[in-house]
DNA sequence: TCTGGGGTCCTAGGACCC
DNA sequence: TCTGGGGTCCTAGGACCC
């Protein structure tokens, strides 16, 4: 049996911890450049504006000015993540964090009734002491959690936040009410493919042959349905494992078009990747570049992108990755084009333990490493960046816009970051 | 005027090997 | 005219998630 816990409308709930006047009203959190919606109040939601939504078609949905339209800020969100799920870990074993807002996590008591009381009672804890609303769903598999989350936030009956799909007369009646589309890993493409062959409903998903299911689509969908049969098969990899790969992008605020102002915004996509690499005690074997055009604009001539180099050695520091980014860059650059947006990925990324030297390789490791110590200790101390690489020093044209920041913005300043510590194991997922 | 960022897994197809 | 078969590895692209 899996209990899956959620947070309600995560990034709005957070912006109203700090400021209740946002109670009852339409609001919206807007992701980089103000760009679309990411997250909505239930009013939002009511008011018929979808996810997604790009900000300036709000007024399609309903009056704009009834909307708090806020600049997303993650940093806050990932505080209070860390303390829901701080507090979460001490109510129930086995919690296996999923996203920033949501966790598995095993039935914490044999009986149903014991195990319904605690959770009733972490729903109210973590209300009280962290301000987050959160909903929790229990079923016999993640995929039919899920749907017994959505229930528990939806149905105005359900006034503790805990539901239960258990039973298979309750499972099959609830599938025959769930969209094919509202199936956790079906998206936009599978439903439509589905729905075109008369697929209307979980309920009619289940009763497809699995060969065909297989046959047709793939494992992971056959999966998906196992799953709807209340099978446990679903891997979920949580979000405290350290990655595979990692990767720093932007939109820009404003079209760019000199090499200068790229090379600069790739410069400190690589310094955060690098930190990144340094945080989770992992070196990248290598560094990929790539920079695009504005998809939106059919005016202009678009071009787009990417290319992947090899490090001579694995590595985390922040000089190296710099550069080879830069090559990877420079490969790439087209004068006369107008760019929107780039990034810089690690990839073939290795954890901590025994890293392969390069026979060849000049480089005094320890004295690096001691140097990225103390520039992320200063950092740490004094704000991002305060230590950067030379190429990195200018104005920072590309920087994104954020336009709605919530006023209580300081309020960060006064926060403790706390980290989720990252496992080693890739397979902990159990 | 204005359309995010950061991940994972699976599959098909090509290169290459014996 | 006729042009093996089976395996592995790698990559690009497509699908999904929050």
């Amino acid at each position: 049996m899996y209990g899956l816990i959620d947070c309600n409308n995560f990034f709005v709930s957070c912006e109203r911890v700090f400021d209740p006047r946002l109670d009852g009203k339409k609001v919206v959190v807007l992701s980089n450049n103000d760009g679309c919606v990411i997250a909505r109040s239930n009013e939002a939601k009511a008011a018929g504006i979808p996810m997604g939504c790009p900000a300036f078609k709000i007024k399609e949905y309903t009056n704009p000015h009834d909307v708090i339209q806020l600049s997303a800020r993650h940093i806050l969100y990932r505080d209070l993540s860390n303390r829901v799920m701080e507090l979460l870990g001490d109510e129930v074993g086995n919690l296996q964090v999923y996203s920033v807002d949501e966790a598995f996590f095993r039935l914490p008591y044999e009986d149903v009734e014991t195990s319904h009381r605690v959770m009733a009672e972490v729903v109210r804890k973590v209300k009280q002491y962290v301000g987050i609303p959160v909903s929790v769903g229990f079923a016999p598999s993640r995929t039919l959690a899920k749907i017994a989350n959505h229930i528990a936030k939806k149905d105005k009956r359900i006034t503790d936040g805990v539901y239960w799909l258990v039973r298979p007369e309750a499972i099959d009646i609830i599938l025959r009410r769930t969209p094919i589309e509202d199936v956790w890993g079906i998206g936009r493409r599978l439903a439509y493919s589905l729905q075109s062959r008369g697929i209307k409903t979980a309920a009619d998903f289940v009763r497809m042959p699995p060969s065909l299911v297989r046959s047709l689509y793939s494992v992971t969908l056959e999966r998906t349905q196992r799953e709807l049969m209340g099978h446990d098969c679903q891997i979920v990899n949580p979000v405290n494992i350290a990655h595979k790969t990692i990767m720093t992008s932007r939109t820009f605020g404003k079209i760019i078009t000199s090499y200068d102002e790229i090379a600069d915004a790739i410069v400190s996509f690589a310094e955060k990747t690098a930190r990144q690499l340094r945080n989770e005690d992992s070196v990248a074997g290598s560094i990929m570049t790539y920079v695009r055009g504005d998809r939106f604009r059919e005016d202009l001539p678009f071009y787009s992108n990417s290319c992947q180099l090899r490090l001579d050695t694995p590595s985390n520091d922040t000089m190296t990755i710099v550069q080879r980014a830069l090559n990877a860059l420079n490969n790439i650059w087209r004068e006369g084009y107008a760019y929107r947006k780039a990034g810089v990925m690690a990839l073939d990324i290795e954890h901590g333990g025994a890293i392969q030297l390069n026979l060849f390789d000049q480089v005094d490791h320890g004295k690096l490493r001691r140097l990225m110590t103390s520039i992320d200790g200063i950092n740490d101390h004094y704000g991002t960046r305060s230590v950067k690489l030379a190429p990195g020093i200018s104005r920072g044209q590309w920087a994104p816009s954020q336009s709605h920041l919530h006023t209580t913005s300081k309020t960060l300043q006064f926060m403790t970051l706390s980290r989720l510590p990252r496992k080693r194991d890739n397979k902990s997922g159990q």
